[in-house]
DNA sequence: TTCTATTGTTAGAACTTACTAACAAAGGGA
DNA sequence: TCCCTTTGTTAGTAAGTTCTAACAATAGAA
C-alpha cells in the first residue's frame, strides 16, 4: 500500500504529473520553477520520493513517475482541477485566486467529499440548456445582496 | 499588523477560542485533549504565541487570548463552521467527516474565497421557503446518477 | 500540615522541509 | 578537444512541529 504523502510531496508529484503532460522528459529545473523553491529541494524531494518508489531518477537525469506515482499525482491533479473549477465556475472567485487556493484546498479535502464536490460540478454544469437560473440568481445576490425580484415571485418553490 | 499564521498555530487559537466558550478558564490540558497533542506541544505553542502577545499565559496558569488573538481565533473558527456546512448541508458529507475536512479545509481557503462561500450558504439557506428545488435534484443525482424526470422536463430553463 | 494526584514545564531528540554555498557533471559551440 | 554555461548534487544550516522522559508546581484530601 502507498504512504500517505504530505502536502509537500504531492505538490512534487502533481507537479511532475502536469509537466509530462507538457514536455517529453521532465528535469529538476522546471520543478524547481513550477514549484517556486530552489533546486536542491527538488534534489531532496526526489530522493525521498524514490525511495518510496514513487518516482525513478538517476544522477544528472530524467525524472520519471512510476505507476504508483503517476496515479497519485493525477489524483492530487484531479482534485486540483475539481476544486478549482468548484470555486471559479460556481462560486465566481477569481479564475488566479480560484487556483491558488485550490493548490492549498487539495491536499486537505477527503476522497469522499472531493466525490461529492465532484458530482455537484457535474450535476450543475453537464446540462443541455447551459448554466442554471439558480446560478445566475447567486451571482446577483453576491453583487446586490438580495435577490431579484422574479426569483421571489416566479415560479414559486423552485428557489 | 499580525503575523500571518501557521496551520498549527491557528489550530491552538481556534481551539482556546471554543474552549473558552465552554468554560469559564482554558488550561493546557484542555487544548491539549482538544487537539490530540500532547502536553509539551502546548506549552511551545503557547510559548510562541505569547511572543506574539495573541495569547496570555502565565506558568502554570490559566490561557487567554488578547483581543487580537481572539480576532484571530474566531475568524478560524468562522472559516471552520462555513466550511462545515458547506461540506454537510449542501454536498451533504457525512456531518463527521465535514467537520474533519473542514477542520484541514479551513487552513487553506482565502478570505475572498472564503467570503464566496458564505454567501453561496446564505443565499441557499436563508430562504422563506426552505430548501430549494435544486438541491434535491442534486440529492437525487449524486444517488442515482441522473435527474429524476420531472427536472428535465418541468419548467424547462430553470434547471 | 503533609501526602498525593493532577497539571504543567524543561530538556533533548526526531522529522520534515526549505535554504545557501560550494562543488560536480553534462553538453554545445569554437 | 577545450571551455563555458547550464544543470544537478552535496553538505551544512535553520525553522517549525511534535514527541518522550524527567522534573516541578499546585491543589485537594487526610
Amino acid at each position: 500500500m502507498v504512504k500517505e504523502q504530505s502536502p509537500s510531496m504531492e505538490d512534487y508529484l502533481e507537479s511532475i504529473v502536469i509537466l509530462g503532460q507538457e514536455e517529453k522528459a521532465v528535469r529538476v529545473t522546471q520543478i524547481s520553477k513550477a514549484l517556486g523553491v530552489k533546486k536542491p529541494s527538488v534534489t531532496a524531494a526526489l530522493k525521498k520520493l524514490s525511495r518510496e518508489e514513487l518516482v525513478e531518477h538517476e544522477r544528472y537525469g530524467y525524472v520519471k513517475l512510476t505507476d504508483e506515482g503517476q496515479k497519485l499525482g493525477e489524483d492530487v491533479f484531479h482534485r486540483h482541477e475539481t476544486l478549482r473549477h468548484f470555486l471559479a465556475d460556481i462560486l465566481g472567485v477569481d479564475p488566479e485566486m480560484a487556483a491558488k487556493d485550490a493548490c492549498r484546498m487539495e491536499h486537505a479535502i477527503s476522497p469522499p467529499t472531493l466525490e461529492r464536490l465532484a458530482k455537484f460540478l457535474e450535476f450543475v454544469q453537464n446540462r443541455p440548456r447551459g448554466e442554471p437560473e439558480w446560478l445566475k440568481g447567486f451571482r446577483y445576490y453576491f453583487e446586490h445582496g438580495d435577490l431579484p425580484l422574479k426569483y421571489t415571485a416566479r415560479c414559486s418553490g423552485e428557489q
